[in-house]
DNA sequence: AGGTTAGTAATTTTT
DNA sequence: TTACTAACCT
């Protein structure tokens, strides 16, 4: 992940200016089968455009093909344009789509996602936020930790403010570019005890001090860029003369800002996306931002993509005619190509319960099956990850393979977690989170005692945990048996970091596994997952050859979590729908449209009509990902963490068109009659409206590990001669000091080398 | 310091 | 129901 070219822009070495064609011809081929619409959106490439994509109207063609033709019209050189995407995949399709338009590969171009972006112009002007330009960036595990730690410090009770919560506060302030300066002080008062905003001051603090940035950081950092330093935003609003942003319906707030100011000026900004598929508020994705485009851009072009190659009239007519309840919608009318004959109807399917659910579409499928439909087509497509596992258990007894699309991801595992701890720790030695991550792991004896007192230390001088190490290693304040530990671990890291010149760095890696007793832990660990975990390692070591050192590994970690997806492989997909968006297969089943479950109870209870109405725009997405059948099914009792509920139908069932759909419920159900009505007194899924915003009385301050400590820094406040008091050796008097660090003869320890930041004067 | 047990909470998650 | 965490015991 090198830069190859910097903001200046020389072409790159060696390399043609992309040769400008001699105006393009009247018909080039690439223009070749697009519909009026996208050839409009291929065309029109000066000046704001809001590119409205509804579901399978070859939108992706539509821009990539932009994109090629603004290289060949000579509009502009690859390093000129800038195209942002929210997946790496989306950015991998991008660029291999353009390559192939043109015939060839184009290099140099900013393509990637926001945050890998983000990063990149942030790397290049770190000091200018005080960051140094090998920062870490946090993953979600270290955030929590972080704001965990945070929590314990101010004496918040975690039960009524788990760490989770109080976080995700502060990553909504962070998707609409709130800094703490910016956030209004009536905001945080219902969180973490009226603490949170402060919170969110020392969590940026602690990211400072930690040489890291987290996700959101990513945005906001540059934000803080562009606007101390307008300069390098005037390089960058010359440099990018093309902006093609993919998926704007899921932009936040500050990715909006990001883009703003980089489009300022020029405005060859070009906006794709389908309000209809809007389905990330919950993580700060503003639908508003689409639907305010002309208003942002002003004279702005609307153009709409309302073609559909992907489904048959009634899917889409089924789809459309629930969309059509959302209100606040900019309005697109899907029609189809005539003549392939209408298709099936969207089946709809009432079951006792989900055990017979499952067992249903298993039938379906198998049938499909047997007639010869290719499994890699037919996908379940749920809610909420749980609903897989019923589908699991039945695909297994039938022997029909299915792979589980989502989960655990391949960098998440913890023994790949640990083993980039380490690796993290050694390119970045302030890298507290990495650093506490691993120095118990293997165990080396250090607990939780040790750990707070070197928390402590760091917190007294303001330094790392690892530089609070160095100093306590010589003062008395640790165990002779801790003090060894540590040292042994610290000559680690020293020798691990002087090698990293000499040694290739995958051999350091293996090295460093291999000397830290990691690998031997695991070898030594009979439990049935230790040889998998294993594998892992090994896996990791042949991902991280692909790269050209570690810090690019490390940066690659971060930003790339993404599953590999063998979709060659002949199996039903199962997913939830969030993680089907972009994809579509023949034959789609969208199980559990129940109230409660779908619409999800906690997105109507957190969000009300906005909440349903995204719930609804799921359904949606749901049901256009299906090329040529679709089958929605509902289960009158279903069990919930172990718990029997009955339910009753999704209110979206009967929002589908008769005419689209061919209803058959189980006789029985209901008392008869399908999807009679939603009685507003059931009370589904218990648990009360309004758990997020419980409070309780304040908790007993926790004793401060690092309030205390923030006077004294140094052992400025100390003289020799002085009578002190020092929690573990009692009092005694200072002899001598050396920085931070006292001599003192205690009256009954006798003399001892303490930590300045734990005595008191007396 | 590490293992055991009891209590609690439980969507969606592109980076 | 399960999975995770925090106090608790050894």
């Amino acid at each position: 992940m090198d830069d190859p070219f910097d903001l200046s822009d020389p072409p790159p070495p060696g390399r043609a200016p992309a040769a400008p064609a001699p105006a393009a011809p009247v018909e080039a081929p690439y223009l070749v089968g697009l519909n009026d619409s996208q050839r409009d959106a291929v065309e029109a490439t000066e000046g704001p455009v809001l590119m409205l994509a509804g579901a399978g109207t070859g939108k992706t063609r539509a821009l990539t093909t932009r994109l090629a033709h603004i290289l060949v019209l000579g509009k502009a050189r690859p390093w000129e344009m800038l195209a942002v995407t929210f997946t790496n995949k989306a950015a991998r399709e991008m660029q291999n789509r353009v390559a192939d338009l043109l015939g060839r590969p184009v290099e140099g171009w900013w393509v990637g996602t926001f945050h890998a972006l983000g990063a990149r112009i942030i790397r290049k002007h770190a000091e200018a936020v005080g960051l140094k330009p090998n920062f870490t960036i946090l993953d979600a595990d270290d955030q929590q930790r972080l704001v965990k730690q945070l929590l314990e410090a101010a004496g918040v009770d975690e039960k009524r403010w788990p760490p989770r919560t109080v976080l995700g506060v502060i990553q909504r302030w962070k998707d609409r570019g709130l800094t703490p300066e910016k956030v209004t002080d009536a905001e945080g008062s219902e969180v973490a005890d009226g603490q949170a905003l402060e919170l969110y001051g020392q969590y940026q603090q602690r990211l400072k001090t930690l040489n890291a940035a987290d996700f959101g950081d990513l945005l906001l950092l540059c934000l803080e860029i562009f606007q101390k330093q307008p300069e390098i935003l005037k390089q960058y609003q010359q440099k990018f003369r093309y902006i093609l942003v993919d998926e704007y319906q899921d932009t936040n707030v500050a990715q909006y800002l990001w883009l703003r100011l980089l489009a300022q000026g020029q405005q060859n900004i070009c906006c794709v996306g389908d309000d209809d598929q809007s389905i990330y508020s919950w993580r700060g994705a503003e639908i508003g931002n689409i639907l305010r485009f002309d208003e942002d851009f002003p004279g702005a072009r609307v153009i709409r993509l309302e073609r559909n190659y992907r489904s048959t009239p009634h899917i889409l007519g089924a789809a459309s005619g629930l969309i059509a309840n959302n209100e606040g919608r900019l309005g697109k009318t899907l029609f189809t190509e005539e003549g392939n004959g209408e298709g099936e109807r969207v089946r709809v399917i009432g079951v006792w319960d989900g055990e017979e659910e499952a067992r249903t579409v298993g039938d379906e499928i198998e049938v499909l099956h047997s007639k010869g439909h290719a499994l890699n087509q037919i996908a379940v497509l749920v809610r909420a990850g749980f609903q897989t596992r019923e589908f699991e258990e039945r695909l297994i007894t039938l022997g029909i393979p299915y792979r589980v699309v989502g989960g655990a991801r391949f960098y998440e595992r913890l023994e790949i977690r640990d083993a980039i701890a380490y690796l993290r720790v050694i390119v970045q030695p302030d890298d507290d989170l990495a650093f506490e991550r691993i120095v118990n792991v293997p165990s080396r004896g250090i607990g939780k005692v040790t750990l707070q007192t070197i928390h402590m230390a760091a917190r007294a001088e303001g330094v790392s945990l690892t530089a609070a190490v160095r100093s306590l290693l010589e003062t008395d304040e640790l165990k002779p048996k801790m003090r060894n530990a540590l040292g042994n671990l610290l000559e680690d890291f020293d020798r691990w970091r002087r090698q990293m010149d000499v040694l290739d760095h995958v051999d350091l890696a293996e090295t460093v596994l291999d000397e830290s007793g990691y690998t031997e832990k695991w070898q030594r660990d009979k439990s049935p997952e230790a040889p998998g975990r294993l594998e892992n390692l090994k896996e990791m070591m042949v991902a991280l050859g692909e790269f050209e050192n570690l810090g690019g590994f490390l940066e690659h970690v971060s930003l790339v979590m993404d599953n590999e997806d063998n979709t060659n492989d002949d199996m039903v997909s199962l997913m939830t729908l969030h993680g089907a968006k972009g994809l579509e297969f023949d034959t789609v089943f969208l199980p559990g449209w129940e109230e409660g479950l779908f619409p999800h109870q906690l997105a109507l209870d957190d969000a009300g009509l906005n909440g349903l109405e995204e719930e609804r725009r799921l359904a949606y997405v749901g049901l256009t990902r299906a090329r040529r059948r679709a089958c929605v099914s509902y289960a009158a009792n279903r069990r919930i963490y172990g718990q029997w509920q009955s339910a009753l139908p999704s209110r979206f069932i009967n929002e589908l068109p008769p005419d689209h759909i061919d209803a058959s419920v189980q006789p029985g159900l209901y008392g008869g009659t399908a999807g009679s009505g939603l009685e507003e007194e059931q009370a589904y899924f218990g648990n009360g409206a309004s758990r997020a915003f419980k409070r309780r009385r304040a908790q007993p301050m926790i004793e401060a590990t690092w309030r205390t400590a923030d006077s004294g820094a140094g052992g400025g406040d100390f003289s020799p001669g002085q009578r002190v008091f020092h929690q573990k050796f009692g009092y005694g008097r200072i002899k001598s000091i050396d920085g931070s660090k006292l001599e003192i003869a205690f009256e009954k320890a006798g003399t001892k080398k303490v930590m300045a930041g734990f005595v008191e004067a007396v």
